[in-house]
DNA sequence: GCGACAG
DNA sequence: ATCTTGTCGC
């Protein structure tokens, strides 16, 4: 029944799937969007979210995708989801957005329609933002489809654009003094495409920060040091350490490797938790600061509009109507695309 | 054959 | 990403 995700795409799915990076990154602002984003203590900020996928050992397909809010500058756990799913892409480096962000986006919607006073106001995404082959990782495509300012943060350098992991390179990871300290990272066209950041004190390997979305690089690196107890940042770390123990706990009992499609019903209800002693009626208008975030201006269709445009379809669901929202595996043993440009 | 390879 | 226990150190 389900079919291995594994295998590498066929050459005109990747030609689709850069066509759609391509136009996407159209859409990416590096820069503040907004306020608390240039306050020099983040004030205004009071959730943070981190999203990551975990999987099952020698299972190609089922995998736990998780979504977490913290807030800030506690860095406590104020909502979990995590959910199995069963993935339809393989990973090939270059397309992990294909991969893994149908599921996020579907976490962040679900939230956006229960919970939407804990919507974070940033998502942590562990993976690369412009910091990528065509400068569109994973974080930026997240970004643009939820509208959310979003942070790469990846744990290992993607030698792209000349960057490479070489002795020079890692001399300047040893040149490092303290945690928050940071060098660029200059591609061989001479734009900085991320910083590496030494995360804490006692951090040898360094993270490797880029844009996502709606935020600046300057921003982005402060923040992430902001939110690191340890070398990886909460928001990702818990998301990261509850799917994995989500994962355990759904295979734990029960024994065989399988999916257990009959128990999920009950068993991916998402969860807030109390904070604190906020268990308030929390009118519109409290202490928490304006809504989400800024949205799209007006007329504007959203990314499907763009993709349309150019004779593409949507590779992963968007937030915007339902009926957008169909069949997320289009690259599989489908028919043909409508109508376009083809070669 | 060799090197690269976010997660 | 995952494979993997104990061990050394603060």
């Amino acid at each position: 029944m389900a079919r291995k995700a594994a295998g590498r795409p066929q050459e005109e799915t990747l030609s689709l799937w850069k066509r759609e990076q391509a136009l996407l990154k159209t859409l990416v602002v590096d820069r503040d969007t907004e306020a608390w984003q240039r306050d020099l203590a983040f004030s205004g900020l009071q959730r943070v979210g981190g999203v990551d996928v975990s999987f099952v050992k020698g299972d190609s397909v089922s995998a736990c995708a998780s979504l977490v809010v913290l807030s800030y500058p506690e860095l406590e756990v104020m909502y979990e989801d995590c959910r199995m799913v069963s993935l339809t892409a393989p990973y090939v480096s270059g397309f992990l957005a294909f991969r893994e962000v149908p599921f996020l986006v579907d976490a962040v919607q679900q939230l956006r329609e229960k919970e939407p006073r804990l919507m974070p106001q940033v998502l942590f995404v562990d993976g690369n933002g412009v910091l990528h082959h065509r400068g569109f990782g994973v974080a930026c495509h997240l970004g643009v489809l939820t509208d959310l300012p979003c942070i790469g943060v990846a744990k290992k350098l993607l030698q792209v654009d000349g960057l490479e992991n070489n002795a020079l390179h890692k001399e300047k990871i040893r040149l490092l003094k303290g945690g928050g300290d940071s060098f660029p990272l200059m591609g061989g066209s001479g734009t900085v495409l991320g910083m590496a950041l030494k995360s804490h004190d006692h951090s040898t390997k360094p993270l490797y920060v880029s844009v996502g979305h709606k935020m600046s690089l300057e921003a982005a690196v402060r923040l992430t040091h902001g939110c690191c107890k340890f070398r990886i940042p909460e928001p990702v770390r818990q998301a990261d350490i509850r799917s994995r123990d989500y994962i355990r706990r759904t295979l734990g009992v029960q024994g065989a490797p399988a999916l257990r499609p009959e128990r999920s019903k009950k068993a991916q209800r998402p969860k807030a938790c109390p904070q604190g002693a906020s268990e308030e009626p929390a009118e519109d208008g409290k202490v928490c600061a304006p809504p989400p975030s800024s949205s799209p201006p007006p007329g504007w269709a959203g990314p499907p509009a763009l993709l349309a445009t150019h004779g593409l379809q949507s590779s992963v669901p968007w937030l915007g109507r339902a009926e957008q929202r169909q069949r997320p595996s289009s690259w599989g043993p489908q028919p043909a695309p409508p109508p376009g440009p083809r070669a």
